[in-house]
DNA sequence: CTCTGCCATACGGATTACGCATAGGAGCTC
DNA sequence: GAGCTCCTATGCGTAATCCGTATGGCAGAG
C-alpha cells in the first residue's frame, strides 16, 4: 500500500469530495478515483458512499480514517525526527579519547561542540589507542581521539584516520634544574637523571624513548596521575616526560624543555572513526571542532 | 512512500542483511536494495552502513525504526479492524422502525441478529414512516422498517426498498360481540360502532378506511397505547382496528377477525435503505433476520 | 427537459519496478 | 598473498503501473 493512498483518502474524507480533493493535492479526479478504488480493494472495504453531490465515509471508512490519520502522523514524526537528526537538534555523539587528548584538546572541542549543538547527547570514554580501536570497530564510539607512532604498526584496516596534529615530548624539569635553562635537549643528555614516571601506559613510552638513546632510564618513582607526576618533579625529585598536548598548563615550579625532533619519535593524533560507517551529522561538526582547537594547540 | 519499503526496512534492520531479508520477503537482493535506496533518499538520511558482513543501523536508521513498527503496527490494526466490521465482530447497526412494526418484528429481529453478533452494537429509533424516510436519507439510520399503502405516494427517489411482508387489518372485538363468531367482516357492517381508537398517528387510518366504506366512525375513547386500546375493547367499551403486525400477542378478553380483504387497503412493510449507501454487512445480515421473522408472521 | 456537477472508465504515453546478470569490495582460508 | 566466499550496488531489458485527457453515466436542480 502506498501512504499516497492515505493521504488521499483523508484528503476526501475532508473534503467530501474527489474532485475537491483533488484540486488541492494537485492531481486530478480520475487519478483520486483510481487511487481510491485501490485503497478500497486492499482494505476489502467500502470506504465511500457515492453520492450524486459527492462521498460521504462508511462505516469501514470511518473507521479507516482514525487509523489513517495516526499513521500519517506516525510519518511525519518520523520525518521530523530523522530533520533533527540531520540539523542536530537531537541524536548523540560517543566519543573515545586517550589520556592526554582529555587534557585540553577534547574537552575543549565539546565545549565548542555544545555551545552550538546543545541537543545532542555526550558522551565520552577514555581508554588507550589499543581498546580505543576496538570500541571503534564495536560500534561503541562514533569517533576515537587516537595517537600513534609513525612506524608503530596501528591496524587501520578498518579505520578512517584524520589527521589532527603532531604531540612531541617535552622534559618537565624543575626549577632550577642545570638543564632548565636549554631551549632543546638531547635525550643522551638524561640518562643519568632520575625519572618520575606515569603507570601503567605511559612507562612504555620513557622506556623505548630511552632505549633508542642507548639507556636505561633510572625510575626511583612512577604515579598514576599526572598532576601527581608534575608534583614529584616540582618538589626536585626527578625530571619525566610529557606530551606537549598535556602540558598546556603545567603547575608553578616546572620548566619544560623539548627534545630535539631526531630524538624522539613525534607521535600523531588522529580522529579515527571506523570505515564503512557513515559519520552522523554529529561526527562531521566535532570533527570539525577538533580540527579548530588541533590548530590552536598546534606549536 | 510504499508501505513496502518499512516493511523491506523492517525485515532488514531485524535480519541485519538484505540478502537474507530478500529471502523471506520473496524478493530478490537487489530489488531490496533499491527499495532502500529509495526509503534512504525519501527519508534524507543513510539508515543502514553497509558493512562487508551485511548491514548495520545508523543512528537515523534507529531512530526511524521505532517510528516504521509503530506505523506498520497502525496499519495492522487498522486491517483488523475492517476485517472486524466484515465479519460483524464489530460495528453498529442503526435501526429505524413504526410503531406496530416494534410489536413483534423488530425485535424478534434485533434478537436473531444479536445471538449470532454480539458484538455489534445495536440502537432502534421508533418513528412514523415520514420520519423513518428523513432519517435514512439523513445517514441517522441504517435500515428502516416502514409501511406504505399501494396508492401512497411513498417518496422512493432515494431509497431502496426491500418487500418484507403485508400487513391486513384487523378488528379487535371484545368476546360475546355479536360479530365476533364471523370469519371475515365487511366495514359496513361496523358503521354503527363504538370505536376505541389510538392517536396521535393511527387515527387516521380509522378515519381513512372508515370512510372509504361511506361512514365516519364514533369514536368514544382515544388512547396512546396499544395495551390500553385493546383494554378498552376488552372491557366491551368499543371495537378497534389493529394491524395484524401488532396483533401477535393479544390479551384475553378479545376476538380478532379479519376485514374482507377488498374492504381494506392493505399495507405492506417494507426494509428501506437509502439508495446509493451501500449496505455494511450488519445492515445486509439485518434483512435477513427480518426476512426470517416475516416469513413466520405472513398468515 | 435540459443543464450542471460529480464520479467512473477507456486509452495512450511515460515512468517505474521487477528479475537477471554482473561488478566491486572486504574478510577468511590455505 | 592468491583465491574463495559472502555481501551489496548497478546496468539492462521487460513488464506492470500510473498519470492525464477525453468521455460516459447518473442524479439532482432550474
Amino acid at each position: 500500500m502506498n501512504l499516497e493512498w492515505l493521504e488521499v483518502f483523508r484528503e476526501v474524507a475532508v473534503r467530501g469530495s474527489l474532485t475537491a480533493a483533488a484540486e488541492t493535492l494537485g492531481y486530478t479526479q480520475p487519478t483520486l478515483s483510481r487511487q481510491l478504488t485501490a485503497l478500497e480493494k486492499e482494505m476489502g472495504a467500502r470506504l465511500f458512499d457515492r453520492l450524486p453531490r459527492g462521498v460521504r465515509l462508511t462505516d469501514a471508512g470511518q473507521s479507516l480514517l482514525a487509523h489513517a490519520e495516526a499513521v500519517l502522523d506516525r510519518v511525519e514524526l518520523a520525518r521530523q525526527s530523522l530533520d533533527a537528526l540531520r540539523t542536530l537538534d537531537a541524536g548523540r555523539l560517543r566519543i573515545g579519547a586517550f589520556e592526554s587528548a582529555d587534557a585540553t584538546l577534547v574537552p575543549q572541542a565539546l565545549a565548542d561542540f555544545r555551545t552550538t549543538h546543545p541537543q545532542v547527547e555526550l558522551s565520552l570514554v577514555e581508554a588507550n589507542t589499543s581498546a580505543l580501536v576496538d570500541r571503534l570497530r564495536a560500534g561503541e564510539v562514533d569517533l576515537a581521539v587516537l595517537s600513534a607512532y609513525p612506524q608503530q604498526g596501528l591496524d587501520t584496516s578498518r579505520l578512517e584516520l584524520h589527521y589532527l596534529m603532531k604531540d612531541a615530548l617535552l622534559v618537565a624539569l624543575p626549577d632550577g634544574h642545570r638543564l632548565a635553562h636549554r631551549r632543546t635537549l638531547r635525550l643522551a643528555e638524561l640518562a643519568e637523571e632520575s625519572w618520575v614516571e606515569g603507570f601503567p601506559d605511559s612507562a612504555a613510552t620513557l622506556h623505548e624513548t630511552a632505549s633508542r638513546a642507548g639507556f636505561r632510564p633510572r625510575i626511583d618513582f612512577a604515579v598514576r596521575e599526572w598532576t601527581a607526576k608534575l608534583g614529584f618533579v616540582a618538589a626536585g625529585l626527578g625530571i619525566a616526560l610529557v606530551p606537549r598536548l598535556a602540558a598546556t598548563a603545567t603547575r608553578p615550579g616546572i620548566t619544560l624543555v623539548p627534545l630535539r625532533a631526531t630524538d624522539t619519535p613525534v607521535r600523531t593524533v588522529y580522529a579515527a572513526t571506523s570505515r564503512g560507517v557513515t559519520d552522523t551529522p554529529a561526527v562531521t561538526a566535532f570533527r570539525s571542532c577538533l580540527d579548530q582547537v588541533a590548530k590552536t594547540l598546534r606549536p
